[in-house]
DNA sequence: CGGCATCCCGTAGGATACTG
DNA sequence: CAGTATCCTACGGGATGCCG
């Protein structure tokens, strides 16, 4: 990989990691965040839906989850009537722009799954 | 649809999952592990090296990381000398797989920024 | 229904000190 | 140099209860 015009900052094999980067990423990969992604991406859900469809999520953590994401511009709070209170959620443009990224780490962690298993019981021997 | 332990993908809009594969990517996209990455991916290095190139993680958070890394076969660790003692850790072919799903999901963070800042003040402003 | 408020605990992870 | 050993704190997140 010879990179002949040097324009291009990244030396060889080095990625960097910038904070905000970092952050963003911590936010919307955190533990409850994709399962909600997955949902979302199939349709729009009711609070209580999605709690069905994860059942091991408590209702705080998939409030802040969806606060989260409703912050970062990934997912959208449709307020579809007032009395009673009726709330959907849905997957905004953005949020759809996560999918391609999320498959392909997704993809990575099941192709690699057995190697890795295998590591670890090695590594669990000593 | 049952599938509860979700091994599959995807099917239309959704994605699904597993439990093996989000505490997987718990473990390699954690605080640190990035940044750890990065380094080794464009040398090995010795640990007060990486400490010196992370500046922000702490000696116990760094060991953490490694260790961890290590047992998920990503990284290797390679005794150099026993008195004094030094070593070296190095990615392992395994690790080198992750580099393009994280790459793609860097560019993601990257490319989408500045539209997630502007979701976040917009959300704030409430 | 869709939350917030409260309590409570385990753990990640920082600071500091010490060791082979 | 490359850690281990302690101590300590913040916070994620579970359980439970209440409310508009």
């Amino acid at each position: 990989m010879p990179d002949t015009d040097g324009s291009h900052v990244s030396h060889e094999g080095a990625f960097e990691i910038a904070h905000p980067h970092r952050e963003l990423l911590d936010q919307v990969l955190d533990k409850w965040s994709l399962s909600v992604l997955g949902e979302l991406c199939e349709r729009p859900c009711r609070f209580n839906e999605l709690r069905r469809a994860i059942p091991a999520v408590t209702q705080k953590s998939l409030t802040a989850t969806l606060r989260r994401l409703e912050r970062n511009g990934i997912v959208e709070r449709v307020l579809l009537s007032s009395r009673p209170v009726a709330v959907e959620y849905r997957i905004t443009p953005l949020g759809k722009t996560m999918r391609p990224p999320v498959e392909v780490l997704l993809e990575w962690a099941a192709a690699h799954m057995p190697e890795i298993e295998r590591a670890r019981r090695a590594f669990d021997l000593e």
